[in-house]
Parts: structure tokens; C-alpha cells; sequence
DNA sequence: GAAATCTTGACTAATTTAGTTGGGAAAGTA
DNA sequence: TACTTTCCCAACTAAATTAGTCAAGATTTC
């Protein structure tokens, strides 16, 4: 299994998309100075997501990028697959044939463990992220340089949506 | 997070030495040899495992490993933290400042996914993994070489226990 | 046509993995 | 005592991976 800052930086932009989502295309400069994640890294995933269909771009001024469809339909093992994470902690990757090309002894456990995170990282979608207040707090922090608490007790949906 | 073939031989190879308890210190020539492992890069997990009293050691010949406590009473978290894979998937590694000191906007998404995962492993012990027929199974072929299906319905308990 | 933005591919320093090599130290056996 | 078996320990290493950088180009808007 391996999960990276490949991984995280992916699901965490995907994350600032779906909460400035409703102010236009977000361009990746953006999300590289409010996530502090370099802009030429970024390029390189969204490549994949793009791929993915899980964003879409406009290119020009003004340009950036969009979700690919609605945060509630994106969920983070999407995401994380998407620049190429596996989540699978079997050695053999689903083959049974990791020991002289027979089951190894800790075969199952691998497996089931796999099905856990998967079934985990499956259930939860951006929308699910952004209804918690962690990361409202968190979003807020970074639009104003500062967290105002006040705010997130109104619940506020960001702009448009 | 990190789940490589350190963690996953180590617990083969603790499985190893609970499927053999009884026959007395078991050799790392012999985990070794069954379970397709390099032995000096087993030397190497056991002396950390022995650090962690997972395993106790007698030297000289007729010497080996055996189980440092029971079965029943040893996780698999344990085995792999004990050589040095840790189970954690936040970048901050739990303390909350992975962007310019400050949490990050999914912290708590990474947090919440190592909980799952720490607590799956550490509610699985040595004993729960004997139980299961496919890895006596395999423990049977390993030790003749092919699967004799007829002994695994006798739930054997292996020499001794 | 200039500027903003995405798009692509090649390159790289640092780190980690999965070992190997080579020496010991303790214990049993003759 | 000598010999062998085993554990113990530390240093080294090839290959892979990570987290980027760098440079060039394609589109679109103004
Ligand atoms: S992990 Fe699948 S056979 Fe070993
Ligand atoms: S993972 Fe903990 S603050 Fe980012």
C-alpha cells in the first residue's frame, strides 16, 4: 500500500475545488498558494485527474479548473486512484501467487485489510469533507489569513452553491 | 503510511513461529527456507522484534525463536510497528501543523483513516490467523510440499499445543 | 499579439527498500 | 579444547520511488 503526498496533495485539491466551487474555473496557482503544494507537482496530478473525468479545465484567462461532476459524487479513493495510489496492501496484488507462485500464509489478512481501507476511502465524498467544520475552520483560515469561528456556526455555504 | 515487505514478512513470519509452537526454538534458517525469506534481512526484523519481547532467543545449536508471549495475546499492529512501519496516514504525523505549522485542511480525514486501520490490526492476534482454514491450509503445504486437504478438517492442533 | 492558463515530457536530488557482506559472541557437543 | 550451530550486529549497496524542477508548447481571452 502506499499512500503519499501524491495522495494527499490530490484529494486536497480536489477538496478546494469543491469548496470554491460556484466562483468559476479555480486555477492551479490558486490552489498552490492556499494548500502550499507546488504548482508544477500539481500540473502533474491533475493530468491524471483529468484523465479521470474527475475534473475539467478551460484553458486562457480566466481559465482553470472545474469539478468533473458534483462533490457529492466524488469520493476520496476516486481521487486517490486516480494519481495512480494503490490502496491494495497485498504483495501479490490480488494473485495469490506471491510465494513460488502459490498463497502465501498472510494472504487473506492483506486482503481483508485492503477492503477495509477501500470500502473506507469509498464511502466518504468531498461534500461529506466540506459538511464537517474542521474543514470549514480550516478553509476559512486560508481564505482570510486568519480563523474567524464566528463564521462557522452560520453553516455558510460557500458562494453560488 | 507505509505497509511494505518488512511489516508483511515479520508477521509471516511471527505466524511462522505460532503455527511451530511447541517443537521447541525454531530456526530462522527454517521461517527462512518455508516462508521464502532472505535470511539476513530476517535477522534484521527479529532483532527488532526481540527488542519489542515479541520473541525470545536461546543461541547455540539446537537454539532459535519461539513466541515471546502467547498467541492470543500477540497483534498484528504490534509486529508491524515493532519493525518500524507505522501505520499513520497524516503527513503531520498527528500533530497538526503539516501546512506552515497549521493543520491542513484534511487532517482529519487521514487521522480518522489510521484509527480504522490501527484498530483493525490491532484486534487481529497470531491465534485469530491459525484459526482460519486457509492459512492452515497453506502452513499444511509448506510443510509437505502439497495441500493435503483431508487434514485440515481435523482442526489439528499442531504438535504439542 | 501579448498574457494567462493549461499540457506534456524529460530530468533530478534525496530517501527508502530489500536486501548482502562480513564479522562476531554464546552455547552445545565431542 | 576444538568445532559447529545458532543468534547478533553494523556497515554497505543496487534499484526503485518520491517529490519535486525545468523547459517547451498549445489554447484562449483581451
Ligand atoms: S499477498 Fe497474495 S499471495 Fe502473498
Ligand atoms: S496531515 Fe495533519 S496537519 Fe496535515
Amino acid at each position: 500500500m502506499k499512500l503519499t503526498t501524491k495522495g494527499r496533495y490530490a484529494v486536497t485539491a480536489m477538496l478546494d475545488l469543491a469548496i470554491h466551487y460556484g466562483e468559476g474555473p479555480i486555477t492551479l496557482a490558486d490552489i498552490a498558494q492556499r494548500q502550499g503544494i507546488s504548482l508544477s507537482y500539481l500540473e502533474q496530478l491533475f493530468s491524471r485527474l483529468r484523465k479521470q473525468a474527475l475534473v475539467s479545465s478551460v484553458r486562457g484567462p480566466g481559465g482553470g479548473y472545474s469539478l468533473g461532476k458534483e462533490a457529492r459524487e466524488i469520493f476520496i479513493g476516486e481521487v486517490i486512484a486516480a494519481v495512480d495510489e494503490n490502496m491494495d496492501t497485498t504483495k501479490c496484488h490480488g494473485a495469490h501467487n506471491c510465494q513460488n507462485n502459490e498463497r502465501c500464509l498472510t494472504h487473506d489478512l492483506w486482503s481483508d485489510l485492503s477492503d477495509q481501507i477501500y470500502t473506507y476511502l469509498n464511502n466518504i465524498s468531498l461534500q461529506d469533507l466540506m459538511d464537517r467544520k474542521a474543514v470549514r475552520e480550516v478553509a476559512e483560515r486560508q481564505e482570510h489569513g486568519e480563523v474567524d469561528a464566528s463564521v462557522l456556526d452560520q453553516v455558510s455555504s460557500p458562494a453560488g452553491v
